[in-house]
DNA sequence: GCGTTTGCTACGCTATCCGTAGCAAAGTCC
DNA sequence: GGACTTTGCTACGGATAGCGTAGCAAACGC
């Protein structure tokens, strides 16, 4: 599997281990963001719960991607299931903006 | 080369094409985001440049990730070169916490 | 016991990404 | 004019990541 990203360290994309490309690393994988999302939106669940709110995701990439949110103290575990955590909590509220952009940029497109 | 996602249409990881889900198929391809982030930051500049900037991407996926965003309305090519439209400018504006949050995250995780 | 749920892995296939090389078009200089 | 550089981009082959389907061991419910 691939390596988590950890900013400090060298991470695909910049040899320096700036933390924001480091996040971007982390975020920049299938599903990163939409796992995020979708657990913070809907609450906490389980794994086979949150496949299938994530209409379209194989177990393997759930699975990679639940391991390098995990790594990143963004996503936890415990006896009832998946939650973001307090951290990732904070992430997930940076990305409600872009849903809210993200209907006028749809808007900007068709019409 | 993949279809440049587009909301209102299916994309990956969502039949709906919920612009949100759009949005996160677009950014969450390799170097998707760090293109956008390189641009806007440290202003218009050629091909090569960027290329450049960014320290290890290749001419093949920079072109691909190019034609997505400027297909997407955020980057656009001018005699000058490539530079970040103003619905690029405003999803980069959106980004910008994230770079804040990336440090305070950086220190939570090493600390 | 027996069925269900849960988290996850195995497998083979496709898509994506990689580095290196190089090309055609457009300047830039003399 | 002709040589040189810059620019945007493509070709190629190999490596990595993601895919769908199937299934397994452990924990639970009854």
């Amino acid at each position: 599997m691939a390596s988590v990203p950890r900013p400090g360290r060298p991470v695909r994309g910049s040899r320096s281990g700036a933390p924001i490309m480091a996040l971007f690393d982390l975020l920049g994988r299938r599903w990163s963001m939409g796992v995020l999302w979708t657990l913070s939106e809907g609450g906490p669940c389980t794994f086979r719960e949150l496949q299938g709110r994530c209409e379209s995701i194989s177990p393997t990439v759930l699975n990679a991607r639940l391991k390098e949110l995990r790594g990143a103290g963004l996503v936890e575990h415990d006896g009832l299931g998946y939650r973001a955590t307090p951290t990732g909590r904070e992430l997930y509220d940076l990305l409600v903006p872009l849903g809210k952009w993200s209907k006028t940029w749809a808007r900007k497109l068709s019409g």
